[in-house]
RNA sequence: GGGCGACUAGCUCAGUUGGUUAGAGCGCGUGGAUCACACCCACGAGGUCAUAGGUUCGAGUCCUAUGUCGCCCACCA
């Protein structure tokens, strides 16, 4: 490197930048191996893997700059640091773009291009934008070790997520049941609840009578267990001796959705009416008691009324209809004339509608839960492409009576055929109009359906305690039945009784706990994963504390094959039969890794067949090969006998053609994306795989140490992890999570490609460079206020901005903006988000913000600072000094350093970004930049301390040169330090200005340090460079020197001001007498060269005793009154006097009034009381000069 | 419907157990081409801390209510 110092007068970022990005790639510098360090010193964080789905934001610009500046802070103070990248497959946002690319490119949808082909272009997009993302980050500086760059669909990611699988498989941790999934009849594909939108409607609120069924006729429909599930048995007590009405010969429901009646299966009231009702007034009357605003109580007064109002209306119907319903009696739902039968369920409110409500579980969440506890058939009215199916009675037959709707389109006809049918047949009693929310998918902009289907779990709760165990923990029913198993009945026979039973899981570290949810609800609790800011634990816990069971299948291609495979057998009587089950089950070869594991359902009762057919055993057979076998146990042929469905899970998803060949078919879903996220911080180092581990140091890095990511996904990512990361390896995968703000558009709305205000990071880049982008961005980082950031399109064309509010229109329904008008010279130009033609015809218009200016203009004047201490610190001595006895101003920025420093590391252990920022921008510009360098430039510049050539005309004596003797050496040594120190600290932030100014710093002072104070070690690279340390600096704190200079800023500033407001020309030289109280005037004479040279002033007295001179403009500054001779006169400054004489009155009286208060005096803090009286004894001095003024000027 | 957060200078935001005269950056005004930096320097003006009550010797800070905005979650027979 050159010795000369040859900087560019502005720093130029973009030949800075690729520099030093070559430098450490050289370097390799980023890169991560475990060594001996102790876990205490290790430092690892696992990057929230980014989308495929196209290019970085912001908001993403803003994560990673702040995981960075963690990452390198921790590695510049010694830790062995990891940060791990990588990317996320995101199945369903993924194929969504991509799908829609072909769409709109060739007019085909999934179905003409095939899973093969669509996955293949998948592949394509994936690699274009990780090759697209990772590039991004690298231009962000993040120092990722990239050898180790994972992706959560490769090789490993997709073992882990095997590995998980079957282990949860084989524990009985995943199961498959029965869901309504949002169903597009359009694009006929499931769609996840975030691609829905609502759009209301107005619609209708139909009353549709069902007739009541004799006494002695029985609905088919009826299950097992009459009487409904625990805590709903009618209270017999209740209701009981009232005048009851006669039975009717009716029960009206209330639907927005009459076509669903087809699919209904029973007719649900309230088990106990009068006492819900009574409850509910009850509960509204306490919460009356409880003082409430006279508006709540108005609110509470109405419902109240309602209630009683209620009670005369409806309440002797339901409670008829309650018995009626514990007697078993049936009404007949019309036109399929389906006979149905009344249940007891607490999900029919007796405040809403007719208190009555029919149950259609193939077509409601809600309806289905009831279904599941009333063992009620699930009749399904839905065909895929959304017209109505054939329908199909429990007992297997078609119903006859409903050919007339088949295949209408479900919605629209077959809803007014439905509706004139009940209305001709005389059964309509009314109708209502009725706003009504409808879904909407996002993608196809029809209304979805709710349709049943199978998917597969995981269950979340207490294991064998399912829903019950939901609702000890306090979650009311009908929000926790929304997924309910189909496996009920068969966990319930697995846990029961002696030996067989089993209770809660065993996590990776052998320990036991209820269930997955209770584990990470344990692990945030107890403290060992912390949250912060602390306030979002809450809804993390709230939302384990569901136990909702979690939907890990979708209907997509792109993403992780499910690894089950599956084939139905019947099996008969016949020996034959049975003996091609056990004979081809016999003869798989499984190779030399056990690893399968089976469920076997009966596919006429949908439940699994007893557990001892799950067994499977796998000996070593003659060949030494090893063989597998499912155990039959005891059955025999007789006993095992119609349509059986066998599940095989498998932990090798190769060994799947084995089962193919034996006709085993793998289930066609995916998992969702998060099953393989939830495996990120540990199969990123090498999970499963032992060797792999090793090599990527799983043992070394895991549990990482940090996640920092933004707050929605708590739920989704963070949650899952601690699930996974406790049940594979009993550890928890992290020790923080760090929630951090969001970064909103200039209306205050969250970044996203989608809604077309997201801003690509390059073009920032481009513009301010990396490190202002990262300066500005650790900026905003504040705890609680997410961060607006005003946006505007440059003009490819004049340069002028197009604020982007100006063009992207607000609404509930994402806009892509592909192209605008530029607001000054009207020419259109394309946007980001255009396509590659429209971009080459209209000029591509780059995002920016003015907020970046910020961090380019700290970046110049950090360039500025450096150049002008390196073209003046050639030939810096390092000598051994005294700290003691530096010259004030050296002592006080050593001080000022060390403080901030502490601040600094200080804040950012807290994750207080945008405040360490602040310390350490403070401390660089005002105090070393304004102030030091100022000072120093004489001392630095040779020609000696202030005062020594150009002062002339000072009439204070400089201090004696065998106190302070400051001499260039000390100078140059202290700013040489300084540099070096901000350079360390600033690095993590900006990394590319601080690398490149420190090389510079390297060649010219290659030895910097205060010897017997701090001597950092030498290091050729900044990024591998020691950090400022906390400790070991006590040397340099020195509160005497600190207010010292407080008091001559002080001073200075005063001066200034009065000059300013007088109009002084800069270069005049300017009289100042300053009186200052006695016991610091010896201080202040001391340094008194120190204000002459910053203020401009010729003769400097400072006296404790003065008298007021001759037209002087005066300034009263803390303890200081400050006189500018004759630049002013008398006549205005009496009047500024007696002003300024009436505000200390006022100032006074209020301090006099405070201090004489007992209870302030009893009660304050001493030291507060003391800080009262000393300004109440300041404010008195400042009066007494006053006066003395206004007695002189009078 | 439940939860969380915000409301402080024209704008974007700080303000850590309640305690001097509430801060910063940008913008604005005045002055400055001085040999590190005009992407700069010096100085200044700008605030009833959303509103109303309360607790306290003392409230931007704590409590209650109201209003406005935002986010998360649930739900709407």
């Amino acid at each position: 490197m050159s010795d000369r110092v040859e900087l560019d007068k502005v720093y130029n970022p973009k030949t800075v930048e690729g520099e030093i990005c070559a430098l450490w790639q050289q370097h390799d510098a980023f890169r991560a191996a475990p060594d001996e360090r102790p876990p205490e010193r290790r430092y690892c964080i696992v990057i929230p893997p980014p989308n495929v789905t196209g290019a970085l934001h912001l908001g993403h610009a803003f994560n990673n700059t702040l995981q960075d500046i963690l990452v390198r802070w921790h590695r510049m103070r010694g830790f062995n640091t990891l940060w791990q990248p990588g990317t996320d497959h995101a199945g369903i946002a993924t194929q969504a773009v991509v799908e829609k690319r072909i769409r709109e490119t060739e007019g085909k949808t999934r179905h003409q291009i095939g899973r093969e082909e669509l996955v293949r272009r998948i592949w394509e997009w994936k690699d274009q934008y990780e090759a697209r993302i990772l590039s991004q980050l690298k231009l962000m500086g993040c120092s990722c070790d990239w050898s180790r760059t994972r992706f959560t669909l490769d090789e490993g990611c997709s073992r882990a997520v095997q590995e998980t699988f079957f282990r949860w498989f084989k524990a009985g941790l995943i199961y498959r049941g029965k869901r309504l999934v949002n169903w597009d009849t359009a694009l006929q594909t499931a769609v996840a609840d975030d691609e829905l939108y609502y759009d209301t409607i107005k619609g209708h609120f139909w009353h549709i009578r069902y007739p009541v069924m004799a006494a002695n006729v029985a609905s088919p429909l009826v299950g097992g267990a009459r009487a409904a599930a625990p805590g709903t048995r009618p209270d017999a007590t209740s209701g009981a001796g009232n005048a009851i009405p006669e039975e009717p010969t009716h029960v009206v429901i209330a639907t927005t959705r009459p076509e669903t009646m087809l699919g209904d299966v029973a007719v649900a009231v309230h088990p106990d009416p009068e006492g819900e009702l009574s409850r509910r007034a009850s509960a509204l009357r306490a919460e009356l008691a409880s003082a409430a605003s006279a508006k709540d109580r108005a609110a509470i007064d109405a419902k109240l009324e309602a209630i009683a109002e209620r009670r005369t209306s409806h309440l002797p119907l339901l409670i008829k209809l309650r018995d009626m319903a514990a007697a078993g009696r049936t009404v007949m739902l019309p036109l399929v004339n389906r006979p149905i039968p009344l249940i007891l369920d607490e999900w029919a409110d007796p405040m809403l509608g007719s208190g009555c409500v029919k149950i259609t579980p193939a077509h409601d969440p809600n309806d289905f839960a009831v279904g599941e506890r009333h063992k009620l058939p699930k009749i399904n009215v839905l065909a895929p492409e959304g017209t109505v199916a054939p329908i199909v009675e429990p007992d297997g037959t078609r119903n006859p009576n409903s050919a007339r709707y088949e295949g209408l389109p479900f919605s629209t006809e077959a809803r007014a055929r439905v509706v004139a049918d009940i209305e001709a047949a005389g059964l309509l009693e009314k109708i209502e109009d009725r706003e009504i929310e409808i879904a909407h998918s996002d993608r196809s902009k029809t209304p979805i359906e709710p349709y049943l289907s199978d998917q597969w779990f995981v269950r979340m709760g207490d294991l064998g305690r399912g829903i019950e165990g939901a609702q000890r923990a306090g979650v009311p029913r009908r929000e926790v039945t929304k997924f309910t198993p189909i496996f009920d009945e068969w966990e319930r026979e697995r846990t029961k009784g002696g030996a067989e039973r089993t209770s809660g899981i065993t996590l990776g570290d052998g320990s036991n706990v209820a269930g997955l949810a209770q584990a990470a609800i344990d692990a945030v609790t107890s403290g060992r994963v912390k949250i912060l800011p602390e306030r979002y634990t809450k809804s993390y816990l709230d939302w384990l504390g569901e136990k909702r069971d979690w939907c890990i299948s979708r209907q997509l291609w792109w993403g992780h094959r499910i690894p089950v495979w599956r084939k139905r057998l019947r099996i008969s009587n016949d020996e034959d039969a049975f003996e091609i089950v056990t004979h081809g089950l016999d003869h798989v070869i499984l190779g030399e890794t056990e690893g399968a594991s089976a469920v076997v359902v009966d596919c006429t009762t949908g439940q699994p067949v007893d557990p001892r057919l799950r067994r499977i055993a796998d000996y070593l057979a003659a060949d030494g090969q090893r063989v597998m076998e499912i155990d039959l146990g005891g059955f025999n042929s007789g006993e095992l006998r119609g349509d059986f469905e066998f599940f095989v899970c498998l932990r090798d998803a190769e060994r799947g053609k084995h089962w193919y060949e034996l006709g085993f078919m793998q289930d066609p879903d995916v998992l969702d994306t998060w099953f393989s996220s939830q495996l990120w911080p540990f199969s990123t180092l090498g999970w499963p795989d032992p060797m792999d581990s090793k090599r990527r140091g799983l043992d070394y890095y895991y549990p990482t140490s940090a996640l920092v990511t933004s707050r929605e996904i708590i739920t989704l990512w963070v949650a899952r992890m601690v699930i996974s990361g406790l049940y594979n390896l009993g550890k928890e995968p992290f020790h923080h999570v760090y929630i951090h703000t969001k970064i909103l558009d200039a209306r205050g709305e969250t970044m996203s490609k989608s809604k077309g205000n997201g801003v690509d990071p390059v073009d920032i880049i481009d513009v301010y460079g990396a490190d202002a982008l990262r300066y500005t961005m650790a900026d905003m980082a504040t705890e609680t206020q997410d961060a607006r950031m005003p946006v505007d399109y440059l003009c490819p064309h004049c340069g002028a901005l197009t604020p982007q509010t100006s063009v992207v229109p607000k609404g509930k329904q994402p806009i892509d903006v592909k192209k605008a008008t530029c607001r000054a010279c009207k020419k259109p130009f394309a946007t980001v988000w255009a396509d590659d033609a429209l971009k080459a015809d209209l000029g591509v218009a780059r995002d920016t913000s003015e907020k970046f200016e910020i961090g380019r203009n700290f970046c110049n004047k950090l360039w500025n600072a450096a150049r002008f201490a390196l073209t003046n610190l050639a030939g810096t001595p390092y000598e051994r000094l005294d700290v003691r006895s530096l010259p004030t101003e050296d002592r006080w920025i050593l001080a000022r350093l060390s403080q901030t420093i502490a601040a600094f590391q200080g804040c950012l252990a807290q994750y207080r970004f945008s405040a360490a920022l602040k310390v350490a921008r403070d401390f660089f510009w005002d105090s070393l930049c304004d102030w030091y360098i100022e000072l120093t430039k004489p001392r630095i510049q040779g020609s000696g301390p202030v005062g020594a050539v150009s002062d002339r005309d000072l009439s204070v004596a400089r201090p004696s040169r065998s106190e302070t003797a400051p001499t260039s050496g000390e100078a140059k040594q202290v700013l040489a330090f300084c540099l070096d120190q901000t350079l360390r600290m600033l690095h993590p932030i900006m990394p590319f200005i601080t690398e490149r100014l420190w090389r510079e710093l390297n060649a010219l002072v290659p030895v910097r340090g205060l010897p017997g104070v701090a001597q950092p070690t030498p290091s050729e690279l900044l990024i591998t460079a020691e950090f400022p340390p906390l400790e070991g600096w006590s040397k340099l704190n020195d509160p005497v020197s600190l207010a010292i200079f407080e008091d001559l800023q002080t001073a200075t500033r005063g001066i200034r001001d009065l000059r300013s407001k007088s109009n002084v020309p800069p270069r005049e030289r300017v009289t100042v007498t300053i009186k200052s109280a006695p016991e610091r005037v010896a201080a202040l004479r001391a340094q008194a060269h120190i204000v002459q040279h910053l203020a401009g002033v010729g003769t400097l007295a400072i006296d404790p005793a003065v008298t007021r001179p001759k037209n002087a403009a005066s300034l009263h500054v803390g303890a200081l009154h400050i006189y500018v001779h004759e630049i002013s006169d008398d006549a205005r400054e009496l009047q500024r006097v007696r002003t300024e004489l009436a505000e200390t009155e006022k100032q006074i009286a209020s301090k006099r009034s405070k201090l004489s208060n007992e209870n302030f005096v009893a009660r304050a803090d001493p030291e507060v009381v003391q800080a009262e009286r000393d300004r109440l004894a300041e404010l008195e001095t400042r009066l007494i000069t006053l006066r003395e003024s206004l007695a002189e000027l009078a």
